[in-house]
DNA sequence: CGGAGTTTGTGACCGCGAGAACAAACTCGC
DNA sequence: GCGAGTTTGTTCTCGCGGTCACAAACTCCG
C-alpha cells in the first residue's frame, strides 16, 4: 500500500507498533481480544500462545506472529498476561473508548441490529436510528426513538459519529451511502446486497447473507457430487450431479 | 478455516470445470450472479467482462479469470450471454434449485432472517424455525410456526435438510451446532460470536458484526491518527481507501 | 549458579491470489 | 472475403499470508 517514506520523529525505531499491520491480521485481533475477555471472565490471569490459539480457533504461531506486529508483550517461557495483552489489542484496535454509531433503515433487521446488546459491550454505542418512512419517525427502538433521514447531518456533526451502518433495500444503499458520506461518515457497514461506491479514503465492509449461504451451498454441492462419485463405482465417469 | 476431507479426485481431462475452483473464486461467484441478475431485470441480453466486472465491483482481468474456472462460456469479441451465463454460475454453485434451511434461535436476529424475502429469492427456502424457549414455540414467524428444538432431527430428516442457520447466544452456540450436526446438518451460518468446533466434512462460516465494526475502527484510528499527524507536515493527504 | 524445560518471537519457505499483458478468436464493415 | 477492431482466455510475475522450525529468553529447581 502506501510506502511512507517520512519516518515520523516518534517513532521507537526499528519496531515501530503502529504502522504497517498486515489486514488478516487486523481481521483477526478482535478474535483474540473475545478470546481473551472470554479467559478474563473465567478468572485466568495468564495463558500461553497455544491455548490462545485454540480459544481463537487459529493456528499458534499465526497467533504468535500476529500479535508480533504490535510488539513484544508476552513473555517467554511463560506466555501472555491476559488483561495487559487484552489492552494493548484493544488499544491497537482503537476500541479503548467507544465509537458512536448510526444505523440506516430500521427495518427487520435495522431493529434487530439496535436491539443487539453486543454492539455497546465491543466498543461501540448506537446514538442515532433513521428512517425515511414516515411512520417509523418517533417511534421508540431499543430505547431509542427513530429520527427522520433530515437530521442525519446535525446528528453526525453534533456526535462525532464516523461510523455509520445501512440496513435499507439495496435499491436505496447507494443513495444512502452517498448521503451519510456527505454527512461526514468515513466508514460503512453495509448489509444491503449491493455494490457501493465511494470516495477514496471511505472504507466499506459488507455482511451479505446471500452470499454467505451460496458458498455453503457451493460446497454442500460439492460434497453431494463426491459422495455420489463415490458410491458409483471406481471408473473415472464424468459426475454432472444436480441432485435433487 | 475449515478442514474438508479433500478427496483426491483425479483431473479427467484439461478442462474440468467441475474440479479445483479456487476458494476466493466461489466468494466471488455470488456476486457476479446477482450483477447478472440485476443486468437480466434491466432486459439487458448480454455484456462485457468489463461491464459485469464493474457492476460487481472487481478488476475486469479477475472476473475473466474467475469465469475461465467455470469454463468458456464468454464469445471473444463480444463478451457474455446474461441468461446463459446467469446459468452456468447459478449451476456451478448449486443453486438452481432451492436449498432447504433451517434456522436455530428465533430472537431479534432470527426473527429478521426469518422475515428477509431475499432468502427465498436467492435459492434458499427456511423449513423450520426452532427455538428452546416454551414462550417462542408455537408463535407464528414469517408464516412460520416456531418448532420446539427436539423435532430438530425429524425434521431435518423429513426435509432433508443439510444447511443449518445459528442465531442463538454465544453460549449456546456450541451446544446447538453439536446437536445440528448429529441431526445431519453439514453446513452452518453462524451468527454467535463464538468459535465452533466441528468434525471434518462440516462447513462453517461466521457473520460477525462485532468483528467488522472493531475492523472499521481500526482503520478509523489509523485516519485520526494519521490526519493528526499530516497537521503538522503538509504531506500527500489522500487517505488510501480499503474497499473489501 | 547452572542446566533443563518451556514458550515467545521471527526468519525461511511455499502456495495462493491479484493484476498486467498478450495471443487467440470472434464480429463487423466494406 | 478480408482487414480492422473488439473482447475473451491465459500466461507470467509479484507480493501477501500461512506454516514450519528454531534461536532467544525466561522460569524453575536442585
Ligand atoms: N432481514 C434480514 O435478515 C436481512 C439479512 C441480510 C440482509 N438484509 C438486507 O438488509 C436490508 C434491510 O433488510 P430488512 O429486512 O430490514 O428490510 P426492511 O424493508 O424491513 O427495512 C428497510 C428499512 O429501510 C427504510 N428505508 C428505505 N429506504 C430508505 C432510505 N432511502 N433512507 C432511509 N431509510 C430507508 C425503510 O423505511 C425500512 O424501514 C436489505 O437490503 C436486506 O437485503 C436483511
Ligand atoms: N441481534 C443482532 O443484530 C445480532 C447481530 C449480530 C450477532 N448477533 C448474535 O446472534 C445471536 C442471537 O442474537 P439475538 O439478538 O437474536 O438474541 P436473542 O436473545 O434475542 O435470541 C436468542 C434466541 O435463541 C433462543 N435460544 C437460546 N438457547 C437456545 C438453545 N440452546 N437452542 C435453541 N434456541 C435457543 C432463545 O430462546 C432466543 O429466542 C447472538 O449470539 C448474538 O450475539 C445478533
Amino acid at each position: 500500500m502506501t510506502a511512507r517514506s517520512t519516518n515520523t520523529g516518534e517513532g521507537s525505531g526499528a519496531h515501530d507498533p503502529h504502522r504497517d499491520i498486515p489486514e488478516a491480521t487486523v481481521a483477526r485481533l478482535p478474535v483474540y481480544l473475545r478470546a481473551l475477555t472470554s479467559l478474563a471472565e473465567r478468572s485466568i490471569a495468564s495463558c500461553s500462545s497455544e491455548e490462545l490459539a485454540t480459544a481463537a480457533g487459529v493456528n499458534s504461531a499465526k497467533l504468535r506472529k500476529d500479535l508480533s506486529y504490535l510488539g513484544s508483550y508476552g513473555t517467554r517461557g511463560v506466555g501472555y498476561d491476559v488483561d495487559y495483552l487484552s489492552y494493548q489489542i484493544a488499544r491497537e484496535i482503537g476500541v479503548t473508548h467507544d465509537w458512536p454509531v448510526i444505523i440506516v433503515g430500521i427495518g427487520n433487521l435495522g431493529q434487530a441490529l439496535a436491539n443487539f446488546s453486543g454492539f455497546s459491550s465491543r466498543g461501540f454505542r448506537t446514538v442515532a436510528l433513521l428512517d425515511a418512512a414516515t411512520q417509523m419517525q418517533g417511534q421508540e427502538v431499543a430505547g431509542l426513538e427513530v429520527r427522520p433521514f433530515a437530521d442525519l447531518a446535525r446528528i453526525v456533526a453534533a456526535e462525532q459519529v464516523s461510523i455509520g451502518v445501512i440496513s435499507v433495500p439495496a435499491t436505496a444503499a447507494q443513495d444512502v451511502a452517498d448521503a451519510i458520506v456527505a454527512a461526514g461518515i468515513t466508514s460503512i457497514l453495509n448489509f444491503a446486497p449491493a455494490v457501493l461506491s465511494v470516495p477514496p479514503g471511505v472504507d466499506v465492509r459488507k455482511v451479505d447473507l446471500s452470499i454467505e449461504l451460496q458458498i455453503l451451498a457451493y460446497h454442500e454441492s460439492r460434497k453431494a457430487a463426491e459422495s455420489a462419485e463415490a458410491a458409483a463405482t471406481v471408473d473415472n465417469g464424468s459426475g454432472e450431479g444436480i441432485t435433487a
